[in-house]
RNA sequence: CGCGGGGUGGAGCAGUUCGGUAGCUCGCCGGGCUCAUAACCCGGAGGUCGUAGGUUCAAAUCCUGCCCCCGCAA
């Protein structure tokens, strides 16, 4: 089949590489080269790189409307995008269908950041290829699957899960006649997640801050102050909520302290959070224990 | 020249303000205790303090250049 592919980040690309073992990639849409980095280095996006790899012709652009032509000149019976980070107008629509890879199960995180949002909440977890239209993930489903994450899975490690999972669908899904249904359920929104909202609250109970830290990794981060400075959580595991009886001051919300071999912070009501791993700010990612190791103690958090 | 933190035995840190040859929590090796142990006790190895140069009787500590890592901002 011949295909158009857009897509822009690593998860794209690798949707890009295992369609063009089995269709024709005839034209790769992605965005500009942007800078990168503390250098601001100016680097082609994963999806431009792999399409150079593999000889696909390459249209980088933000703006589709501009290269209506080139589109249409590359006569694909199909557009599919992956996390191509710009909206397709209109006037590329009318030109052939265009189907997406989402990440949740629509209508449920309508937006950018579907599986971090899924995860967060812990509801509408799952992939769906839709069919694009006009409205934001408003589009008619094709195919959709719920999914699970794993134990301590961060969002990245996920997202490279549900691409395979939903490559294999889409491969699936082009062998046979699809049949798009208007989408069904209530609708939730799932916006860009700023640093200001990825700042934990240590009132809130450790499932959630679990859910969160895991969500926000590796983008924007999880992160709280210590010692007037940011610090990154990368990695932890809620123990749940802890009897009553034995609660004291260790538990409040936001204090740190090591319990034999493992690391908590007292979260909301009375539940307890295992850090693994975070990032001081200046310093690399480590352990938990190493981190407290070198602090010699307690360790208050805001 | 965007702002800022940092490079100290295998890990994470202290020591740098007020120069005088290195400390803490771990890890590692050996021994002991124990049915046993990631627990406890005893002993031990391991560092040209990022790098080049300067000041000094003496520098991890002061001065200068360079390399590398990271946080924020974009």
């Amino acid at each position: 089949m011949r295909l158009i592919f857009a897509g822009t980040p690593a998860i794209a690309a690798q949707a890009l590489e295992e369609l063009s073992r089995h269709h024709e990639i005839v034209l790769a849409i992605t965005r500009e080269d942007a800078p990168v980095g503390r250098k601001r280095v100016i680097t082609p996006s994963a999806v431009a790189q792999s399409a150079e790899r593999l000889g696909i012709k390459t249209l980088k652009t933000s703006r589709v409307t501009d290269h209506l032509e080139e589109i249409a000149g590359a006569n694909a019976e199909l557009a599919v995008v992956v996390a191509y980070g710009a909206l397709v107008p209109q006037s590329a629509l009318e030109i052939m269908p265009w189907w997406n890879l989402h990440y949740s199960l629509l209508p449920a995180w309508r937006g950018a950041t579907p599986l971090q949002h899924s995860m967060i909440f812990d509801s509408g977890i799952g992939i769906t290829i839709f069919e694009l239209e006009k409205g934001l993930d408003t589009g008619p489903v094709i195919r959709s699957v719920p999914m699970e994450f794993l134990p301590q899975e961060i969002a990245s490690e996920a997202l490279i899960r549900f691409t395979t999972k939903g490559t294999e669908l889409l491969l699936e899904t082009l062998k046979t006649k699809p049949d798009p249904k208007s989408q069904q359920g209530e609708p939730s929104l799932a916006p860009k997640i700023s640093r200001a909202e990825a700042k934990i609250d240590f009132n809130q109970p450790a499932d959630r801050i679990e859910r969160m830290i895991h969500a926000l990794n590796p983008e924007p981060t999880a992160w709280t102050n210590f010692a007037g400075q940011p610090l990154k959580l990368l990695r932890a595991r809620s123990l749940g909520a802890v009897d009553w009886e034995a609660l004291d001051s260790l538990g409040s919300p936001g204090v740190m302290w090591q319990d034999e071999n493992r690391v908590l912070i007292g979260c909301g009501g009375g539940t307890r959070l295992e850090i693994i791993e975070l990032q001081p700010a200046g310093k690399k990612p480590m352990t938990a224990l190493e981190f407290i190791r070198g602090q010699q103690g307690r360790v208050t958090l805001d």
